[in-house]
DNA sequence: ATGACAACCTGTGGGC
DNA sequence: TGCCCACAGGTTGTCA
């Protein structure tokens, strides 16, 4: 489910709902996540009060005056706000409960996600990771220098968290179709000019799907229960074997890295 | 350093 | 209708 578009809907739906609210306490049906949620988060967050909600990557930021819980929605997690006395479904793992009756839910059924409770700053799963893709730094000049000798494909290239943040499977796919380069490539071998098509059409096609509210596949809903619309417009992803929008060509399929590339043999070199 | 791949899980859809 | 397999939006860790 979520892409950097769906964790960033995530986030707008749930922060003016638990803004200034304060955790009165902490329920835990299921910890192993991923990574088992440490004892620490519970005493941690209880008591504390919210001052904010963040997104750095996929990770969601929830800071408070003790720490930040630290939330990643993994494969196929939701963060929801709901009555506190809603009754919890089947992989409802975690409330985190809150002084006006109400919880912020976490629901997983793959587990793939995870919870840290941070009372410092930073945390080793934030260290390494590249720039945000909606950010400056984030330019066409900078793929080309980190890209130069590498002989990885282009689309595995930009999927790569050390070099650029938040570009998932389904993005990748249509930023690739949009600036006509195909995916597999071998990214050390992509020039400058086309490098700068490629980061505006990552820019463009994760701002545009923030705004239509992420894209449902499956049953993908916001922090307040709504699903997003972005779906209708993909270009190329889950679209194998129908025509290219732009030439109708039969779209391709294939296989990177165990991941579905789908492309456009004519539209993309 | 780079790259390929297994691993963590459950749910679903397609083929038979 | 039902069973089994392959695959699904992510990321880390391991090994060559």
């Amino acid at each position: 489910m979520p892409e950097l578009p769906e964790v960033e809907t995530t986030c707008r739906g749930i922060a003016p709902h638990i803004a200034d609210r304060k955790v009165v306490s902490v329920i835990i049906r299921e910890s192993r996540l991923r990574w088992p949620i440490s004892p620490e988060l519970e005493a941690g967050i209880t008591g504390a009060r919210v001052l904010g909600v963040r997104r750095r990557a996929k990770y969601i930021l929830m800071e408070t005056d003790c720490g930040t819980l630290m939330v990643h929605l993994g494969m196929s997690g939701s963060l929801r706000i709901m009555p506190a006395e809603a009754p919890a479904l089947f992989h409802d793992h975690v409330d985190i409960v809150l002084d006006d009756l109400r919880c912020l839910r976490y629901h997983d059924p793959r587990r793939f996600g995870s919870m840290h409770w941070l009372s410092e700053a930073s945390h080793p799963l934030l260290d390494h990771l590249g720039p945000e893709p909606l950010s400056t730094s984030f330019s066409g000049a900078y793929l080309y220098e980190r890209s130069r000798r590498r002989s990885t494909s282009v689309k595995q290239f930009i999927m790569d968290g050390k070099v650029v943040v938040g570009v998932g499977n389904i993005y990748a796919n249509e930023a690739l179709f949009l600036a006509g380069i195909h995916p597999k490539r071998a990214s050390g071998r992509v020039a400058a000019a086309r490098y700068e098509a490629l980061v505006g059409a990552i820019k463009d096609v994760l701002s545009s799907a923030i705004e239509q509210g992420g894209t449902t596949l499956r049953d993908f809903v916001g922090g307040d229960g709504q699903p997003g619309y972005f779906a209708q417009q993909l270009r190329v992803y889950g679209r194998q074997g129908r025509p290219c929008r732009v030439c109708q060509t039969a779209l391709k399929e294939v296989r990177q890295g165990g991941r579905s590339t789908v492309f456009c043999r004519v539209c993309q070199r």
